[in-house]
DNA sequence: CACCAATCAGTTGTGCACAATTGAATTGGG
DNA sequence: CCCAATTCAATTGTGCACAACTGATTGGTG
């Protein structure tokens, strides 16, 4: 199969074509339980911390509410969540996991090991990636949806 | 900003950010010209190659012809491409970049020096990371060769 | 030649991303 | 206290991604 040099090179097309198919790796997991993959990672939010605010996941997510909104009204609808306004503070959503969602970790149980190993990377690897991943967001200016500096 | 501990350790996450942050800054280089990242990969293949197949284009950016059909059709509006049913198999049709796609090169000149410089990571840590991306992804390993954004 | 499987681009439908805007609630300064 | 600025979630509109399908074309096999 052809390569495209000028590609090949490009860092930003290897992240966008990383992402892309290492999401794709998820989805056959997360398909049977009607999860698409921004989904799962708001879920795993509410398994990991409990009840959150749609800014807390956006500031999590780097995503902002044009897609967290739709995003979190189609996992009430699957009855994985709950959402309610908040009565201190009538401007925040907070986002409530209900029991069918909590079931859900158990029921998916633990991806990220079956994942990591199909990436044929080693540990070291891995951790190489994750460094150097995080320190090249680390630097970047603010994502949508991030505070302001 | 808070972070999640059990996002923070997910290679397929730091993936989704680091690949919408780094898209991101693309955009207001990209923008002034009207066009999106995707289809600025687009032009740069047909910058990179000359004219070339729905197929091959799909091939090279791993996207199927349900997201490259409109991509294109959308070009060929703003008149940077021109597609073309082929001749000897009618099946295929061939993307030639047009006068005005081409002139499109050096108008928007180079940007992976400056947007690998926006990472903050040094040569040999993006060297790295290309590497390890495209080897995440499964495919064959990086020839050797400068690195950029 | 006849026919069936594979190839190819396009279409449809769903669900992100993200810019821009809206409108309600809150905060802070005078 | 009052009002302007800010915060917050939702909505609208555009453009990817991708699965599933359609329909035309081609290639291989009997």
């Amino acid at each position: 199969m052809r390569e495209s040099t000028a590609l090949d090179r490009m860092i930003c097309f290897q992240l966008y074509a990383a992402s892309r198919a290492m999401t794709s790796l998820y989805r056959p997991h997360l398909d049977p339980h009607g999860l698409t993959y921004p989904q799962y990672l708001v879920m795993r939010i509410l398994w990991h911390d409990g009840p959150t605010t749609v800014r807390d996941l956006g500031r999590t997510l780097r995503l902002d509410s044009g897609t967290l909104s739709p995003l979190l009204k189609r996992l009430e609808t699957q009855g994985h969540l709950r959402r309610e306004r908040g009565t201190h503070d009538e401007r925040t959503v907070w986002i409530h996991p209900t029991e069918t969602g909590t079931r859900l970790q158990t029921d998916i149980g633990d991806l990220s090991h079956a994942l990591a190993c199909a990436t044929g990377l080693t540990t070291d690897e891995l951790h190489q990636l994750h460094t150097l991943l995080h320190r090249a967001r680390g630097t970047a200016p603010t994502p949508p949806g991030g505070t302001t500096a």
